[in-house]
DNA sequence: CTTACTTGATAATACGTATTATCAAGTAAG
DNA sequence: CTTACTTGATAATACGTATTATCAAGTAAG
């Protein structure tokens, strides 16, 4: 019953005990009774007896060796998962991920063992693993274009998470529709009567932080409503708050939601009211409870979702299926409390 | 720079690059410059630009067939860690071993293509993929016993996150300390004045479930104090409440912090002051909020370091280290503010 | 010019499984 | 008695890597 050496049960031993050769076994195994081998049923009930028998199990090793594929898809992160506020913006994502690879039958190979430099990994290095994957997806928050690009030249099977500037048709990715959700609250702002509205962000120059810009520059031009864009980066929230109001603008959407935060609270000490004297929008995903009891007006990321869509599309390209490569999805509008009729919009219309 | 053909990159490939033979890629990648094989630097140099140029990487089923090791540590779930709820449970603890994963240069294997039945995987089954891994954590609510014993048996090295009853030294975990957490909260509750206690548990036979009673038991009756015992499986809350008032209880110590909440609801509605009337303890983890405004006495167990800890054990195993098998971490009180001086207790004494 | 040694590299082989090609024995048809 | 076919099984081989045994060429010592 138990395993007698310390070795390890092998297709030989099974074929010695049940005195065939060990093809048989295989063939038994794999249950190819078909036309290119035969197997009377008395030959293969001796094999599937001694089988069951000894608990043999066939080396995983040898067998993907054998067949082509692992059947083990990575996923490279360029941030480290584990700080928690990593952990927030990353689970929903692995979660879609998980599910998604246990549908399908893969095993997931996370890239941990790249070391971080000043807080991200690269792919390219001394000992690059990523060919330990049949394919990978590849997150976060500002992936490296170059390697990306290297990667594409390199055939190697992957898709993004996040949409991707490129030159190419190939590049594979699972986007968020920044621009559209952004153009839509720029619209229930007008309609809410807001005239002039400001733009603010921190400086970058990511594919995320365009989408949202355009999204949010081409609905304002559309509908005639001039904006502010102001740079966050280093700059005090009450000087941009000031700056916001001097030019008459009743409504800023952030592009980061903790800029928001913190302008909504220089406001409220100001005594300003929300959304009266000033509405405020947040373009990133207000998961976490604020501290403050206002609920930001903003839209929620589908994460979960990118994540099932990123591996359901990574599978169909290693299956060889001609499948739409690049894809955004919607995002959804959270209504929250912060975007509301400017005051004298009442009076001025 | 680009491999031509669509098949992967092998050994053979790098040699006919690098004008070597595969015997000499594989000797420079695994840095045999030994007594039993020269080579010059210059062969070697050569050998590892053709591995940057391409971004080479052995294949781990080939590398596993004929060594030993992969530095790829597996991470078998007993329950998908999906669904939200399960989320909240597994996070911590994949947060602690990607940490620690990561410090140790190891990949990660996460087993998700075994088939969820009923709820629970099996590591036993038509394809069993856990020796692509050097080495595997098992974590779930109620691992099956009998595969731990199978796997032991079979010298695959593993590490069971929560403690494991077990004939042999050999079983290793990383375990909470429950027992002695839940006898300090029954320290504390006698110390308050309690003298007559109630244990609350489902009807379950899981080692994590036997240590927090045996060390609620082992601290009453060290105290000489007597306690009911309650079934929780299937009784309504009330019904519970009723038996505790009615035996003179002054405090309830819920295994399962759902109940507690449940029942400390019933008792708020019924007009019962917490903790004046009735304490409540929860020996589970308090790590959502709970909805109603009093926070629950309890403790944290300390999943991202048991995270952590189980990592580096079996890494420790792999390296052949004698080292520790069986540990059992500290869990922290969560003071709260449902257990306190019974009303009675200031009369009394 | 031998001999002994060193250097640098490769041939041969094994790991365990899957699969194709092949073969021996038997059988049916003529 | 041939020929053609069927049945049941195995020999041979490949997958990609690691390792041992071996070898050719060069070199130093005498």
């Amino acid at each position: 019953m138990s395993p007698k050496g310390s070795s390890r049960l092998t297709q030989r031993d099974i074929a010695r005990l049940a005195g065939v050769s060990q093809p048989t076994v295989s063939l038994v195994l794999n249950r190819r009774g078909d036309a290119t081998a035969r197997i009377p049923d008395e030959t293969r009930d001796r094999v599937l007896q001694v089988i069951r028998d000894t608990g043999y199990v066939a080396d995983p090793a040898a067998r993907q060796l054998v067949r082509r594929r692992n059947r083990l898809l990575g996923v490279f992160t360029y941030e480290p998962v584990f700080p928690s506020s990593q952990a927030d913006f990353y689970t929903p994502f692995l979660l879609g991920i998980e599910e998604t690879a246990e549908s399908l039958g893969y095993d997931l190979l996370l890239f941990t063992s790249a070391p971080v430099d000043r807080g991200r990994r690269k792919i390219f290095q001394d000992n690059n693993r990523l060919r330990l994957a049949d394919g990978c997806l590849i997150l976060g928050r500002s992936p490296d274009a170059d390697e990306l690009d290297r990667l594409l030249a390199e055939d190697y099977p992957f898709v993004a998470i996040g949409r991707r500037d490129t030159r190419s048709d190939a590049m594979a990715y699972v986007g968020a529709d920044y621009a559209a959700v952004t153009a839509a609250l720029v619209g229930r702002a007008v309609e809410l009567g807001h005239r002039r509205l400001a733009y603010v962000s921190p400086f970058t120059n990511v594919e995320s932080s365009r989408d949202r810009f355009s999204g949010f520059a081409a609905a304002a031009e559309r509908q005639k409503i001039p904006f502010n864009r102001e740079e966050m980066s280093g700059r005090d929230p009450g000087e941009i708050l000031d700056a916001l109001v001097a030019a008459g603008v009743t409504a800023g959407f952030f592009e980061e939601m903790a800029d928001a935060v913190a302008a909504m609270k220089i406001a409220v000490s100001r005594g300003l009211s929300i959304p009266g004297d000033m509405s405020f929008v947040a373009l990133g995903d207000p998961t976490r409870p604020i501290e403050s009891d206002l609920n930001l007006t903003g839209f929620r990321i589908p994460r979960e979702e990118m994540g099932r869509r990123a591996m359901a599309l990574l599978a169909g390209i290693l299956d060889g299926d001609t499948v739409e490569r690049q894809l955004l999805l919607p995002c959804e509008l959270d209504n929250g409390a912060t975007l509301g009729r400017p005051k004298e919009a009442g009076e001025g219309l």
